[in-house]
DNA sequence: CGGTACATTTACAGATCAGTAAAGTTTACA
DNA sequence: TGTAAACTTTACTGATCTGTAAATGTACCG
């Protein structure tokens, strides 16, 4: 079977299953990204498919049939979140930065204008393991490897940028990214991406400094 | 009006209070510790109050005798679990720590302790916020003043440290912890309470060097 | 002993939960 | 235009949700 849920595939999918009234996409597409929106908005358990019926316009007997479970719809909107987030981040943190620190430093200020957004609510993935902690649970671990993925691409540029221990320096860029998201969604202090920013030149900076010149 | 939810609080009422709200600190205090136990377990939209009528022993009504609503039985619980947390948290930096620069390392090593408990279930105050998102929300308020309590208690710890900016170092730590959490939980990458307290010592190293000493 | 305060059990209300069945309507396309 | 797939409405299941009512049990206390 064909996997259609990840968005990234539809694209593939024959042009006449997207033709008429506006070049409307499919069904399945547009209930997956209003799910999104509305999971991410009002959580997974206080989301009911009673609710999603209304703020979708999709008919509960077409989620079903798309979807059996109300897990693979939550499922797929994480995949489609996942999507998302990371073309943006990593968009972002190539644009305008030419060395591999200059675009480990860009990442915070992406976060920057993330939680500047006013409709910033949050990272959807550390939500989703939030209510579903079990980390044997579908949902739990598709959250866990969002930040895998991240967390490996922040590694590669970490190798490149000449760091004596990359590893290292990408686990410690990786606490404070999260830590921000945290703090900042708790509107705990003050500017948390400026904050985490600032730690991350130190780090950087004292990873690209030889051993010899250190205190 | 008197806070008498707050476990600490219990004992300095009268006990002529307590009879004319129909209250008997014991078994209201044991409906809070094992309501919290559950809670923390299985989340807090997942927890039905039935489900907690097994769990704790304690029937339906009499619940709705000591709390009006599950709303106010989730805050009690959240109260209770920042006075142990933060109680915890606090001796464990001061034992055998003689100087502030001790004391804030200690706080990795502490959550190092946290996140081995074969019982390690993260944050409850991250998870609170996630499952109550909106920042108005009585639980989202609680679960931030626990975060902005601890990060006092740091910035504290910081200015006695002798750090050029303590402000600046304790919101650097506070980042750096809360981001250890939300990826220890999410076991991503390896031990982030070790991760954390390496980038921890070089911040800190950094603040208590003065400025004409650094590169 | 009798009264009061609190606890209990049992049952229920009304809403909502995930998920299904049946049958009618729209759409795509040959 | 015929046909099949996709989509719809309507109604339903049985479980579970928060919260309540009523009757009963029980421990303390004058």
């Amino acid at each position: 079977m064909v996997n259609i849920d990840f968005p990234g595939a539809l694209i593939y999918l024959p042009i006449s299953s997207l033709r008429k009234r506006n070049m409307r996409p499919n069904k399945r597409d547009e209930l997956v990204r209003k799910a999104l929106k509305v999971f991410y908005r009002n959580g997974f358990h206080a989301t009911g498919m009673d609710k999603l019926v209304v703020e979708t316009g999709v008919s509960k007997t077409s989620m079903y049939k798309h979807f059996r479970t109300k897990e693979e719809l939550i499922l797929a909107a994480l995949r489609l979140r996942d999507e998302n987030f990371r073309n943006w981040l990593y968009r972002r943190m190539e644009e305008g930065a030419d060395t591999p620190k200059a675009q480990l430093l860009a990442m915070f200020d992406a976060l920057g204008e993330w939680f500047s957004e006013p409709e910033f609510q949050g990272c959807m993935f550390i939500k989703a393991s939030a209510e579903y902690q079990n980390p044997k649970d579908p949902i739990h671990v598709q959250a866990a490897e969002h930040k895998r993925l991240i967390s490996e691409h922040i590694r590669e540029i970490a190798r490149a940028s000449g760091a004596h221990d990359p590893e290292d320096l990408s686990d410690q860029l990786m606490v404070l990214a999260e830590g921000a998201i945290v703090l900042s969604v708790m509107n705990v202090g003050g500017d948390q991406a400026a904050i985490a920013k600032r730690a991350a030149i130190a780090l950087i900076e004292r990873a690209l400094t030889p051993h010899d010149l250190q205190g």
